[in-house]
DNA sequence: TTATTTATTCGTCAACTGACGACAAACGAA
DNA sequence: TTCGTTTGTCGTCAGTTGACGAATAAATAA
């Protein structure tokens, strides 16, 4: 019902079956080898998870954990991630030395990492009319940005108040709103208000909409019905229809 | 950094300092009254909180929890609370069987309780121009219901996946956006699509811009340059000029 | 005053949870 | 084979955390 209760899935054993590829059950291991031994498992890696080289296995987990944190909150238990890595809880810590540590790397990559320069080129690229760009572009941002893992990760982070990097996004976020009006004004030969958190909040108008179409989908799963296409181009051409209406306004106050 | 640190403030004592009022150290306690006692309080209420009747008490302690679980997340912990309220962990079970008794609770009244019935009066009240009417509703709808207690609650309930109530929000939600449309389309004297949620997806392109101003400021805490009222009458021009162009698109295809 | 109800606390249990010391097994070079 | 290096696990500690039995004292009735 709330956070702490997330999956609650075999918790009680360790791993098992987690591992798809190379599942070497009980590596030779004669029973009665050497010293005690009565039915527990000892130390070392009795049915443990298969053997990899260091940087592999670390990948690996801050793959699994990108998606866990984001299903789970950021206060997921490390016990349940390694079962999902199907490793033990201890050897997280050999990657990460806190948990902590382990939310700060993904969230710088799967975060800061969704964002990508193109986009500054292609939305500045003239030959091509505005309706075009901001078509291509939101399309693209929407697949590879506002997915569920994203969206969920941010979220969790934003409310939280970890402030996991600075604010890098909130500066990129800028310049994309800077920039969408900007161009659109030229095409249009539109005359801008001076005051640039005014104009941002004009862009965040599209921008806004946008996203919140992404949280609607993603976070309270509604808003099905429609193509994500669909939905971008309807946004586009609506902002693009209201865009000198929507300056003289701002700026006639 | 990430949830379970919360605030973490003198964690360790019970309850001391949170009562401004009647703080009757100390009630009469001659030492040597009874049985076992070294030097720890005993049972009772030495020092303890204000007596109060049951609903007051209850009330108490659900507006205390709204803010608390507001701001610290569902997995906020009781004994937090308890100090919050100035009393006991204890106590809170006399009101709440669980945790998440009170969790449900807390949603129901700050969530559910959020819509006004007169919205619909008020939208479909044809004396006014659609532009006074979306104005004067999304105004109101800014200040009373997306509020940052509002937002984060409803952020938290809905990562969590947690069911707390049937779709009632959804429900509502709907039946605005189906309002909204059909009043603009009756005073443009404009046709609409026969597809609900293709409707719908054209309303949230002004309510979606507006919740996510409100994520925005409540939130993610930017976008704080302009009043409210500013970006409400921004947003609703924009939208009811771009009206007509939108349906049209929308339509053919 | 005395008895009864009711608001409130203490103390504690069991399960959870991040972190880590110590040890075992696989790999590979000598 | 032998031995060092690296990958991996077990077991456990200390601090949380939801929940609750039992005791206490303030308010109220008798």
């Amino acid at each position: 019902m709330y956070e702490p209760e997330v999956v609650a899935s075999g918790v009680g054993m360790n791993n098992k079956g987690c591992q798809e590829e190379n599942v070497q059950t009980k590596p030779k291991m004669t029973e009665g080898s050497s010293k005690t031994n009565g039915a527990g498992n000892k130390p070392g890696s009795p049915q443990g998870a298969v053997r990899m080289p260091f940087n592999e296995r670390r990948a690996q987990i801050l793959d699994v954990a990108t998606e866990f944190f984001a299903e789970n909150g950021l206060a997921g238990q490390t016990r349940q991630l390694a079962e999902k890595c199907g490793i033990s809880q201890r050897l997280l810590y050999r990657f990460f030395p806190t948990k902590e540590d382990l939310l700060k790397e993904v969230y710088n990559r799967e975060i800061l990492g969704a964002f990508k320069a193109v986009w500054f080129v292609e939305l500045q690229d003239r030959s091509q009319p505005m309706a075009v760009r901001l078509d291509a572009f939101y399309r693209d941002y929407l697949q590879s940005t506002l997915t569920r893992k994203w969206l969920r990760l941010f979220l969790y982070a934003s409310l939280a108040e970890a402030n996991m990097a600075p604010d890098y996004i909130a500066a990129i976020v800028m310049q994309l709103l800077e920039t969408v009006m900007r161009e659109v004004a030229h095409e249009r030969g539109v005359e801008l208000p001076e005051d640039p958190a005014l104009l941002r909040e004009m862009a965040w108008t599209l921008h806004g909409a946008i996203s919140h179409y992404a949280i609607r989908r993603h976070i309270y799963q509604s808003s099905l019905s429609l193509s994500e296409d669909q939905v971008v181009t309807m946004h586009v051409r609506v902002f693009l229809a209201g865009f000198e209406d929507m300056v003289e306004v701002c700026s006639g106050r």
